[in-house]
DNA sequence: AGCACGCCGACT
DNA sequence: GTCGGCGTGCTC
């Protein structure tokens, strides 16, 4: 017998099945973990086997090494899932197994975590024949204890008074004793002791009639797709929960995607005191070894609902019923690192292969994803009516450049300032978003026009107020210095500090609002993600009057006290050169007016230096429909996905030299095989151009972007393209498709 | 001639 | 990824 593997550590050019034979008296089945001698040193690597069959093309065959242990394995659908994922991201086959399995999942030692415990090793009668002869006191209470209960776990035993090893292991010498381990798996929400929710979900009428559309999707046995499209505040949760009982109550399996930023205590916690020790929740500040159990409790058959970010798309479930993923249009689901993955594919390739439903939720979808509910290919569940009749917050518009001849500097509107006062008068609560921390965000020579940029990478540095006084830091590589009294460039003394971020809004609130308690809640005073969850929890508490940061304080969750939100500066994600940009910004302030609205009468104050925009005036309304027919239509128009589809190439060194040669040389490459053996395929070359950070870390970016249609075909032109490219050495190249930002 | 170094191609 | 083979170029 002959078995076709993969190398787990093969580079992109040898990342294709070898064929191996099965020594005599071995039985090997796809999935499983072996090591194998490969080239000419034969040195010993580990391998997946991908397929066992009975003759080979090979001329000569090496034999299979070692087989690994079962728990080492992938079950047939893991391993067609890392197939899918090497064929639709690009990645080696050993990249994609690596992002399948938890951390440390196939390494030697084995981060099991056992529980030791001494058990009687002779028969009740047998040991108290033994105990009058027993010289030593410790040893005489340790049977004592254990004669009426058997055996207990090896702390407590320890720690019994008198006690010591030394009467434990001379027990265990003498055979009366023995000490057994069995492997224990942690599960840090299993002593969940609150009480147990179990009582029936009760749905309004819309949302039952939303219910009934994806139930009947469930029971269909066929893979499908929905869009569940619920305005904010129509009660999406209780459906989607609704939807979790029922697939269970069929016996299936569900997996839940959020936003990292909702993996809250808050939403874990419904989630257990509903299905208790059968809950699973996988988010990143899990150690290795908890993240290990969990994948093990899943793979056994031990869980019925799996809860977490991006990564929990890969949860090796049995009986796969249905995955939801929960604020679809949120960008975190696309990865960054390699393989550049999109939960959203995975999980439609899961569905398909699992005939389970693929549930997706948004209030404000992505455009995509509403194309394809509005063209067929997801059913589109709608979800319009606000759940207890909760209104619409007002949104106002305020006119920045107005501030501004008016004499008003602060970032700060005097609409804003009246809003505040009135909600502080009436003890209500304000949330207030600026998308940029800091305090302010360049400082340029009035002098020479020089602006202090990091000497590391093409971005301004950040001036950042301290406890001892202030420095500047570079938001992207976290290089900092010492606020300079002179321009570095030409040393004059007129440096100016321009725009304005968290740390400013804060400073100027505190003067404007000297009793209102102000939280700051950005990247700087969060730290880890217990500070977060804190801050959301205290202002929830009403400790605070006013809640001012970064994009984190547009989700968390509801706050039954805020009546005002208020956006400082709308337009910041409006006009970067990216395809995508209404849409982020359209989404980002529909989420965040939408903060408002829970309390009943809310109110919104959006400040922008463009009024009059169509996305900004959208969003105050909360009108998605209006806005998705603009912006497809613009789509279609400048052919942008969704109708076509798009590749990011990032070549990186830091030589620029290098860089220019080996963009050209790599863009040559494609022009050939276009030209030659890919003449048919459609595919529009753009670029070379600088990344729109050019310089990172001392690394220089350069860029192709490809317009095209994704298919078996081009997956190929670009796999031959990589393998032929080859880069040279202090150049990578990485390959992105379908890119979140271009 | 002798060897260090870097590049290239092979790997079942 | 890792090794071996081979050429270039420097030194004994």
């Amino acid at each position: 017998m002959f078995c076709e593997v993969y190398i787990l550590d093969a580079p992109f050019s040898i990342d294709r099945a070898f064929d191996y034979a099965v020594p005599e008296g071995v039985t090997l089945i796809p999935g499983t973990l072996v090591k194998v001698p490969f080239g000419a040193a034969n040195h010993r690597r580990d391998a997946i086997v991908t397929r066992v069959k009975e003759t080979t093309d090979a001329k000569e065959t090496k034999p299979v090494h070692t087989v690994l242990p079962d728990r080492y394995s992938l079950s047939e659908d893991m391993l067609g899932l890392c197939l899918f994922l090497k064929n639709y991201t690009l990645c080696t086959f050993g990249e994609a197994v690596r992002t399948v399995l938890p951390p440390g999942a196939l390494s030697e030692k084995a981060n099991i975590r056992y529980r030791r415990s001494y058990r009687l090793a002779l028969s009740e009668e047998e040991t108290k024949a033994l105990l009058p002869a027993l010289r030593s006191d410790g040893q005489k209470i340790v049977l004592e204890y254990l004669l009426p209960i058997g055996n207990a776990d090896e702390e407590l035993v320890r720690r019994l008074p008198g006690v010591t090893a030394a009467h434990l292991s001379a027990l265990v010498k003498k055979g009366i004793l023995a000490l057994t381990s069995a492997e224990t798996i942690r599960n840090p929400y299993g002593n969940f002791d609150g009480k147990r929710d179990t009582s029936e979900i009760r749905l309004s009428t819309a949302q039952t009639a939303a219910f009934e559309t994806i139930e009947s999707l469930l029971l269909s046995g066929e893979p499908r797709a929905a869009l569940l499209y619920g305005v904010t505040g129509s009660g999406k949760t209780k459906v989607i929960m609704k939807a979790i009982d029922r697939t269970i109550e069929e016996g299936k399996r569900v997996i839940m995607l959020v936003p990292e930023i909702s993996l809250t205590p808050q939403t874990v916690g419904i989630f257990c005191s509903r299905y208790g020790e059968r809950v699973a929740v996988i988010h990143s500040m899990l150690s290795q070894g908890e993240r290990l159990d969990a994948y093990r409790r899943i793979k056994a058959g031990d869980v019925d609902l799996v809860i977490g970010t991006r990564s929990a798309v890969f949860a090796p479930l049995p009986d796969l019923g249905m995955i939801v993923i929960d604020e679809e249009h949120e960008h975190t689901y696309k990865s960054e690192n390699d393989p550049k993955y999109h939960a959203r594919d995975v999980a439609a390739y899961r569905a398909g292969q699992s005939k389970a439903l693929m549930l997706l939720a948004s209030a404000t979808p992505s455009v995509e994803s509403f194309h394809k509910a509005k063209t067929g290919k997801y059913t589109l569940v709608p979800l319009r009516e606000r759940y207890g009749g909760v209104g619409l917050p007002t949104a106002y518009v305020v006119d920045m450049r107005e501030e501004l001849k008016q004499g008003n500097t602060s970032p700060v509107s005097r609409r804003l300032l009246e809003s505040l006062n009135l909600a502080y008068e009436r003890e209500e609560q304000s949330i207030l978003f600026l998308n940029r921390r800091g305090f302010h965000s360049q400082i340029s020579c009035k002098s020479c026009g020089e602006v202090l940029l990091c000497p590391h990478c093409s971005v301004s540095l950040t001036h950042h107020k301290t406890k001892s006084g202030a420095k500047l830091l570079c938001h992207l590589c976290g290089y900092s210095a010492p606020v300079p009294k002179n321009c570095p460039s030409c040393g004059s003394e007129n440096l100016s500090f321009l725009g304005f971020g968290t740390q400013k809004l804060e400073t100027d609130l505190a003067a404007f609002l000297p009793d209102a308690r102000i939280l700051r809640m950005d990247a700087d005073t969060t730290g880890q993600k217990m500070a977060y969850d804190k801050m959301l929890d205290d202002f929830r508490k009403e400790e605070y009057d006013v809640m001012l940061g970064t994009q984190m304080v547009t989700k968390g969750h509801d706050f039954p006290k805020v009546t005002l939100v208020g956006v400082l500066l709308a337009d910041a994600s409006l006009y970067v050169s990216d395809f995508r940009a209404s849409e982020r910004t359209f989404s980002l302030l529909t989420q965040v007016i939408g903060r408002a609205g829970r309390a009943g009468a809310g109110a919104a104050v959006i400040q922008t230096f463009n009024p009059e925009n169509e996305i900004i005036r959208l969003a105050c309304k909360q009108d998605y429909d209006t806005f998705y027919r603009g912006e497809i239509a613009l789509r279609k128009e400048l052919s942008y996905p969704p109708f076509c589809d798009m590749a990011l190439l990032t070549v990186t060194s830091e030589d620029e030299r290098v860089l220019f040669e080996e963009t050209g040389r790599l863009r040559d490459l494609m022009e050939q095989k276009l030209v030659s053996d890919y003449a048919g395929i459609p595919f529009q070359v753009f670029g070379p151009f600088e990344a729109a950070i050019y310089k990172a870390n001392e690394k220089y970016r350069l860029r192709l972007v490809v317009k095209c249609k994704l298919n078996a075909d081009s997956r190929k032109f670009f796999r031959e393209l990589l393998c032929l490219y080859a880069p040279k050495k202090n150049v990578t190249l990485a390959v992105d498709l379908n890119p979140l930002t271009v």
